[in-house]
DNA sequence: TGCTCGATTGGAAGCGATTCCAATCACATC
DNA sequence: GATGTGATTGGAATCGCTTCCAATCGAGCA
């Protein structure tokens, strides 16, 4: 019952010390009948092994950390990092690693950011950073630490990351749009600092083009991916620019808060205006009308990024990788033909 | 900038070892001349303690862990289960006490189960957990490590709780729709088997026999806490009890998929039929109409429970405590007046 | 001055693992 | 029978910290 240390188990077992150890960690040099002893053992007594000396002695605590900024709050009550964080625990898991989930803000005592940063001594990081990246992460260059981003940014090419197809995944919804007959479309995009935003306006942007149909800055919308800024944003773009037939959000979120002003402005979805969302998430089925997005892989995306920082830490992979997962587009409810088009 | 440990901090600042280790852990007996060359040192070379030797040597990881089901996976994705784990987060955050997130299910091979209760000391755990409530609670209980349950299970009064105080929130909730004039009013909630679901369902009742209304048990309904599940039910019992005008829907998510049945069926919310939904979720100001609903500290909830585990642990509280945090009813403007009454 | 007592300080023994290194062993070879 | 080889094994150092214990120091008091 009590907790048993290696010395027991190597006692109990007529053997050493070190034969207990190598059996645990499966190394080699190791006769059956010494392997058979220590488990019988281990099984017996139930030992495990104390993980804060098996870290002090390996140099390594078989740990990764997952940073978010405190400030993704508003992502976050969405389910998004849930998701996330469920691809990150399970790849972890199945790999016997431990994963420590922490949330940072720029606004944070110095002290905290030390602490978290610092006292514990990760393996390696994954980013799920928004404007603060640069920050963390030159943090983390300068300790040395492994880290993959989910999302990617142009100037820390140095460093792993995760990221779905924005550029495609935006392209094609509004494409989906132009095949429907919309020729006025609007678009709803986050900060135009965080690279994923740029990318979804830019996929924006190519799917009008490629339609021939000129790009009007006027209808381009810059919200902060919350339902709030979604229905602020719709209110005031809805009399500014009656011409606009259809929307292209980007998030789900903001979809939503779009989809409660139109109602509250007593436009009809889609019959009057169209609105296309991006994430899939788990509502997005359930708004009203359904939504149609682009459902991106999140669960995959945490997955993806806890394989990654893993082979890094292991050293199986050492070079930087930049994945890319495709996003697909889910036709739901919230499209219409336009009026004009018979 | 290369890691520095203890003995060199010691050497730098002319003192001994031990002198450090008080120095950083705030004991007495440190002259004042002591400590300032400490931490000049500590300053100097931004020296951080090795947390797995601190572990070793304390014999306290100063860690606790919170451990969820899997299966709560579709409660998950409404970001729930992220504010109250930042609440948990930020709590352990003042207190330096550092947090691992795990989940857990019942179909979860052995081998796991067991590294994830006992390669890791953990200090204590919060347990937000469901059906395998007792699953854990009972290894747990033979690892005698102390836990603190967000919600609470009456067979487990032994272990702490947090909660929010599910029947007068429910009752609140069903009294404000008698008081709009209901008469006929249905109830959709969880799974039985959860003692949230019993109270919330019992709350339901407490208001209607207040009010001198007999309970329909027949138009009791019973989801899973999903939007699928608020579609399903409401689909299914809207045309088998045309006579039900107000629905409480033990959550917020249920009460989504409500919302989205009924359109679906071209009843109008709240001229039709009202709907009062429970917790609160930031997406419950955009439904359409508005969710009228019971708000909980989510937030709170995760704080409150990190603070008692670690009281327990610290030794500062050795009883075990329930705490029942107050809902608030927020009105929207998914409830209204009964036709009948004018 | 000598002594006591409390506040500081340093020394050293763990904490429970990993891992290097040397010792042992079994067995094939000469 | 002596020797070389490779597989096993045990011994011991080590990781970086906490903490007990004994030593030292300095002020207050007789």
């Amino acid at each position: 019952m009590s907790k048993i240390n290696i010395d027991q188990v190597a006692r109990y077992a007529f053997v050493s010390r070190s034969v207990v150890s190598r059996v645990l960690n499966n190394h080699p040099h190791v006769s059956d009948v010494a392997r058979e002893r220590v488990m019988n053992v281990v099984r017996k007594y139930n030992y495990q092994r104390n993980s804060a000396a098996r870290s002090l002695a390996a140099k390594n605590m078989r740990e990764i950390g997952i940073l978010s900024t405190r400030n993704a709050n508003d992502v976050m009550s969405n389910g998004f990092s849930t998701l996330l964080y469920l691809g990150v625990f399970e790849e972890c898991l199945a790999q016997r690693y431990s994963v420590r989930q922490m949330f940072i803000s720029t606004d944070m005592k110095e002290e905290f950011q030390k602490f978290i940063l610092n006292e514990h001594t990760l393996d390696g990081v994954i980013l799920f950073a928004e404007e603060v990246t640069d920050l963390l992460a030159a943090k983390l260059m300068t300790r040395e630490i492994p880290a993959v981003l989910i999302g990617h940014a142009p100037g820390l090419s140095g460093i792993s990351s995760v990221d779905v197809d924005n550029f495609s995944g935006s392209c094609s919804a509004v494409s989906h749009l132009v095949r429907l007959g919309h020729r006025n479309i609007g678009a709803m995009v986050g900060s135009q600092l965080l690279q994923e935003s740029q990318d979804r306006l830019a996929g924006y942007r190519k799917a009008l083009v490629d339609a021939g149909i000129a790009v009007n800055e006027d209808v381009i919308a810059i919200g902060d991916y919350t339902q709030r800024s979604g229905y602020d944003q719709m209110m005031s773009r809805l009399r500014r620019h009656p011409e606009v037939t259809a929307w292209f959000c980007a998030s789900d979120t903001m979809a939503m808060g779009a989809l409660a002003a139109l109602h509250k402005s007593g436009r009809r979805v889609p019959g009057d205006i169209s609105i296309v969302g991006f994430d899939d998430l788990s509502f997005a089925r359930y708004t009203i009308p359904p939504l149609t997005t682009i459902r991106q892989p999140i669960y995959q995306k945490g997955r993806c990024a806890a394989r990654m920082i893993i082979d890094r830490i292991s050293g199986k992979k050492t070079e930087v990788e930049h994945r890319n997962l495709k996003p697909d587009l889910v036709i739901r409810e919230s499209c219409g033909r336009h009026a004009g088009v018979l």
